[in-house]
DNA sequence: TTCCAGGCAATAC
DNA sequence: GTATTGCATGGA
């Protein structure tokens, strides 16, 4: 019988902690991994410890949509090296915005998700949002949705994206490309901990990049 | 040069 | 519900 857990645990026990979400405005414990963000906090869940950071993992997710995480690092650290990691800041100069996040792709598109997800954040007044609030927000999908939750607020969501069906689709162990349907079954099959969901998606996507790139896709995968 | 990256919205079936 | 397309930079 293959459970998730087991799995998670074989991802670990391979990969070991990958100190999700990493973050620029914190002295790491573990030297950065790729690029120049070295705030990652492995084995320690206690982020974020404040609204500015809170606010930050809320833009990288924005950013990171379908774009290499290096790229991302480059248009956070210009935003913050300019003190435009604020919603105040955003809203107050989307042209800026675009040219200081043009590194991690889409600007164009990308300034405007900003500037809809900073209004929004302004307009929560330091609450939690629902699921429902962020999917309103143009620019906020399922993933991104779920991402800021499980990562920002620390709310026990599982994150579904590209590699999680494919990495569980290839297994057999899912035979499914619905979103909430994927979700549903990690969720129901899981101790639902915030700690175990942000590492378990930070294992896939890196368990992902090591062999679920090219096809055929996790060739002698050792998780089965 | 080509391919890919921690998606989303709009559109067409 | 599912499939397709535009959005863009930068590294392998």
């Amino acid at each position: 019988m293959i459970t998730l857990l087991s799995i998670y645990n074989k991802l670990l026990n391979k990969y070991g902690y990958q100190g999700w979400w990493p973050l620029i405005e914190h002295e790491g414990n573990n030297p950065t991994k790729t690029g120049s963000i070295k705030g990652y906090h492995v084995n320690d869940y206690s982020f974020p410890k404040n609204d500015f950071q809170r606010f930050e993992i809320c833009i990288g997710v924005i950013l990171t949509q379908n774009t290499n995480w290096v790229n991302v690092e480059k248009s956070l650290n210009n935003l913050y090296k300019n003190d435009f990691l604020s919603p105040e800041k955003i809203i107050n100069n989307i042209e800026k915005v675009k040219e200081l996040i043009k590194p991690s792709g889409y600007f164009n598109i990308k300034a405007g998700y900003l500037f809809n997800f900073s209004k929004f954040y302004l307009s929560l007044k330091a609450r939690l949002p629902s699921r429902d609030e962020l999917l309103s927000v143009k620019g906020i999908g399922k993933e991104t949705a779920d991402s800021i939750l499980l990562y920002a607020y620390n709310q026990p969501i599982f994150v579904v994206d590209v590699y999680t069906k494919r990495i569980f689709n290839n297994l057999r162990i899912i035979n499914s490309i619905n979103y909430e349907e994927i979700r549903a079954f990690f969720e129901n099959e899981l101790p639902k901990d915030y700690r175990l969901f942000q590492e378990f998606h930070a294992l896939i996507v890196e368990h992902a990049k090591n062999h679920y790139i090219k096809k055929p896709y996790g060739l002698n995968d050792f998780l089965v």
